[in-house]
DNA sequence: TGGTGAATGTTATACAGTAACGTGTGTTAC
DNA sequence: GTAACACACGTTACTGTATAACATTCACCA
C-alpha cells in the first residue's frame, strides 16, 4: 500500500470503528498501520519484530488478537496461501475479497468482481451447497512483471 | 471421502502413475489412502500419527515428501484456508480446484466450474494480471447441512 | 468507588513446514 | 559383475504459524 493510501485506511478505519461503536485501540491502530504500510502481505511474526521495534512488550498473541480484531471489521484480510496479511483496499463494504498474487515481485491486487462471486454462489447453489463467504487467490503476473522473462 | 470411493481412487492413483511413469510406492500409497479414508481434510500430523500406528518410523518430511509427490500428482488438493489435505475426486484431469467447505459438518465438496474458472481469468484479464493457478475456497453449508439450525 | 467486561500481558505449547545430511536400493553404463 | 548414479526414505534439528490458558490492567458505569 503507497504510503497516501495508508494515512486514507487509517483514516477510514477511524471512522468506521467510530460508526460502529467498536475500539480501534492505540495497539490495533498500530497493527493496522504496520499492514498498511508494508508494499506486500507481511506475516504476523514480522508485525510483531516491528512492535517490538517500538518498544512495546509483545508476543504472538498481541498481534493475533489485534489482527482478529481488523478482520472482523473488514480492515486487512489475511492470505491464506502466504499466511500473511494485506491492509484493505474497500474496508467500507465488507467484502470476501479476490486477490491477485504477483509471483514475481510478490504485490498483490484487489479484484472484487461481483461476476465472480455472483458466478460462484450460483454455481455452488447448482450442486446444493449454501455459500456464505468466498476465499479467491489468483496466482500469476501483475500488468509489470507480465511480460518479464522468467 | 467413502470407503468405496477410496478404494476406487487408489486404483485410480495406481494406473495414473503406471501410465506416467512415476511410483506410487508403498509409503506414498498408504498415504493417500489415509487421506482418502479420512471423511473430512485431514492434516500432515495427523496423517503422521496414523503412519505411526501402523509402526512405521516417521517424521514430519516423511510426511510431507509424499504429500508433495500426491499433489504433483493431482492425487491430492491441499486446502490453504485449513492447512489441511482431502483426495482428489478425479485426479486423471489436473485443475486447480474448487472446494466447497462445509461450516458445520466439515465435509469438502469440490466443485471444479470451468465457468467461475475462466471468469476468474477474464476478470483478472481485464486488470492486467496474467492468473496462472486460482485457488478457490467457499465456506458455507453443505446440502446435508443446509437448513439445519445455527 | 467498586464492580464489570474488554483489552492486553505472559507463559507455554501445539501445529505446519523445511533444511541438511545420512542411508539404503534399484537401475544403467561400462 | 560392479561402479556410478538417481531416487526414495530415515533422522535430526530447526523455523514459522497459531492458539490455549491464565494473569493483569484499564475504562466505564452504576
Amino acid at each position: 500500500m503507497q504510503a497516501n493510501d495508508c494515512a486514507a485506511a487509517l483514516a477510514a478505519a477511524e471512522g468506521l470503528c467510530e460508526a460502529r461503536g467498536t475500539r480501534l485501540t492505540e495497539l490495533r491502530r498500530r497493527v493496522l498501520e504496520i499492514v498498511c504500510a508494508s508494499a506486500r502481505p507481511i506475516g504476523a511474526y514480522a508485525i510483531l519484530d516491528v512492535l517490538r521495534d517500538d518498544g512495546r512488550p509483545g508476543a504472538p498473541p498481541t498481534v493475533y488478537r489485534a489482527l482478529d480484531f481488523l478482520l472482523e471489521q473488514g480492515l486487512v484480510h489475511r492470505l491464506a496461501s502466504l499466511n500473511a496479511f494485506i491492509g484493505c483496499s474497500h474496508p467500507a463494504e465488507h467484502h470476501g475479497g479476490q486477490f491477485l498474487i504477483c509471483e514475481r515481485c510478490g504485490c498483490v491486487g484487489e479484484l472484487d468482481s461481483h461476476e465472480v462471486e455472483d458466478g460462484i454462489v450460483r454455481a455452488a447453489a447448482a450442486v446444493g451447497f449454501a455459500a456464505r463467504t468466498q476465499m479467491v487467490e489468483i496466482l500469476g503476473r501483475c500488468a509489470a512483471c507480465r511480460d518479464a522473462p522468467a
